[in-house]
Parts: structure tokens; sequence; C-alpha cells
DNA sequence: TATTGTTATACTCTATAACTATA
DNA sequence: TATAGTTATAGAGTATAACAATA
């Protein structure tokens, strides 16, 4: 732990550097507050997807709705109806489809790790007073809404490419990229 | 992309989603305004460091400054000495380490390459407005600083345990971390 | 022919373990 | 014995391609 005063400043200075370790700490923090209710952050979210409404989702509408892989999908609903949390039921309408609910334990351990996970955001943000934990989470989501509808660069031009539609997480491909 | 306005909602509300996807929108604009210059956000890093001042540093030191580990910093070292922009010297002093330095190249692409990261930065932030920007910039270092020197839960603890002493970059494992 | 779920595969990123050469 | 650099390997996470069933 070396680490002189000026050398922080210059790592902290980046927005790329703190974007990272932010993500990286609340997505531990996120991951240590569900562990106990043996879901992961990812599945969580997946849950409340589930149960946002009263309205019947496939695998692949969730994927899409979430930004999420298709395959993916299927490792994530493995998982969960593996601990008995959802159930597939084949539609009758089309049979293609596998429309995921919530099993009964699903519910509840929705109910009981979605608290934990506002608990964790609440840890995470302590370090800052109420007002500003708010503007950051505003500023996150006017950031978020900006990129995602594409209608990013204004002040200046990036050359290369604009933002993809938000598809997800990932982590390789940024622009063409020949592999070297 | 049939996004139901309840349902964007609610995915918007979870600060992890919203860190997450501005994390990955970040880095994709951030590779795109690196790739002209043929250099990787993380390589940046690295040549950011190396010619911080006037500072020798072995790949070792180099590492654990960043909070990268000792493997990954030999292959960014391998790639940026491919391409010319540093240089690997035995130290005479200890002939164990390797002491890097920029290449006239090094130095020129870290000045341009720099530039080019502000700009994308810019970019990024470009949907708020100066206030909000800088206000957003702070907030991530008063929670960098917060949860990097372990004095983070305050508002509301979380069971499991405490976090780390920000050792770099982990995707994987979250919690059961003795090793410091 | 197109779409859903699925499987197999590949790729990226990073960490762990073990080897070497120095100390 | 311990440390710096290196290599090989393993693991998590995600995406792509191909296949079967269904539309």
């Amino acid at each position: 732990m070396t680490d002189e005063a000026g050398l922080a400043d210059l790592l902290t200075q980046r927005l790329g550097y703190l974007m990272k370790h932010a993500y990286l700490r609340l997505a531990d923090l996120l991951g240590a507050a569900l562990a106990p209710y043996d879901v992961h952050p990812k599945e969580l979210g997946v849950l409340s997807v589930i149960g946002a409404d009263g309205a019947e989702r496939s695998q692949n509408e969730l994927a899409s709705e979430i930004g999420m892989d298709r395959t993916t999908m299927v490792s994530v609903i493995d998982a969960l109806e593996g601990k008995g949390l959802v159930e597939r039921h084949r539609s009758v309408r089309d049979r293609r489809r596998n429309v995921v609910t919530l099993t009964e334990t699903g519910i509840t351990c929705l109910r009981e790790a979605d608290r934990a996970r506002v608990e964790a955001e609440a840890a995470f943000l302590a370090p800052l007073d109420e007002d500003t934990a708010g503007q950051l989470t505003a500023a996150l989501r006017t950031l978020y809404d900006a990129h995602a509808t594409g209608s990013a660069p204004a002040r200046t031009a990036v050359p290369g490419q604009d933002v993809a539609v938000c598809p997800g997480d990932r982590p390789g491909s940024a622009t063409p990229r020949p592999k070297d």
C-alpha cells in the first residue's frame, strides 16, 4: 500500500476508474447482501421482472426486456428453477414459449432479498448525505436514458461510432476491432 | 424493444442496474475513443501512471499501485512493449526488477490518447449540465475514498462482511476473502 | 421460413499456482 | 527463505452458432 497522494489523485481524476470501482464495490456489496438468500444480483433482477406485474412473460421476453442474452436467460432460469423459486410452463397458445412464473418460495425470496438489496444500496451510498445520494441516482438515470435512446453525443463528438442501443452486458467488443 | 414504461422504471430504480450500465456505456465510449490510438483503456491507465512523475517504477510497483494483478501487468506490459510504447529495463541494483519506462512514441501516445479520453468522458457526461456532472464526479470520488479506506458502513449495516481494501478488479469472488 | 428454447462452443477478463532467477 | 517476473491454467461471465420443436 505505498499510495502516494499525487498518484491517488491521478487515478481518481479518471472517470472510468471511478465508475469501474464504484460498480465493482457496489456489486460486491450486493452479492454479499444477497448471499444469505442464495440469489445472485442478476437472478434477483430476473425475479423482480417476473413479479413486476400480472403479465405473463416467456424466457425470450424476459431476456429482451432486461437486455440479457437468450442463452444466458436459459441458465439463469435453470438456476432459479433448481432453487424452487420459479417454474416453467409451456404456453398452451404457442407451445414454443416457456412462461416463467414465481413459486410461493420465489415470492418470499423476492420480497426478502429485495429488502436486502435496498439496504445494501443504502450502505453503499452511506458516505454521501441524502441530497447528494439522490442527485447521484438522478444523474445516473439521466445518463442511462440519454445514452440508451441514442441521443448521446453533443458537446464533444467521439469519432469512431455512436453508442449501441443498450443491448445489455457486453464485456468484449466495443468497435469493430480486428483483434490484436 | 417492447419497453413498457413501468418496467423501465423498475429497472432504473435499481442502483446496481444504473451503475452497471453507466460503467459499460462509458467503457464502450472510452474503448472506441482510444481505438484510433491502438490502446485499451486499461493500457492508457498504466501508461499514465508510468508517466505520472519522474519516479521509476517496476512492474510490481505499477501493479500494486493501480490495483492490478502482477500477472495481468505482465501481459499489459507485453502489449505496450510490442507496440513500442514502453521499454523494460533490468534494474542494476536489483536484477529481479523490471523498471518500465515510456518511449518517445509512448509519451506521444499518452498525451494524445489521454486527450481523447477526456473528450470521451465529456461526451459521456454531455447529457448532464456542468454542475451536475461535477457533482457526479465528486460523489463518485467520495464513495471511492470512503469504501477504499474501509470506513464504509454507517446508515444501514450489511450483515455478511465489510468491503475489501480495494484490491483492484475482481469479477468473481465476493465475500470470503481473508487475503489482503 | 421464422421463432423459442436449448446446447455446445468460443472468447474476454482476471486470478491462482507453480516455475526461474535473483536476493 | 523470500521476492520479481513469467507461464500455464482455471474460473466467471457473456456471446455466437447450430439444432430440435413449433409456428
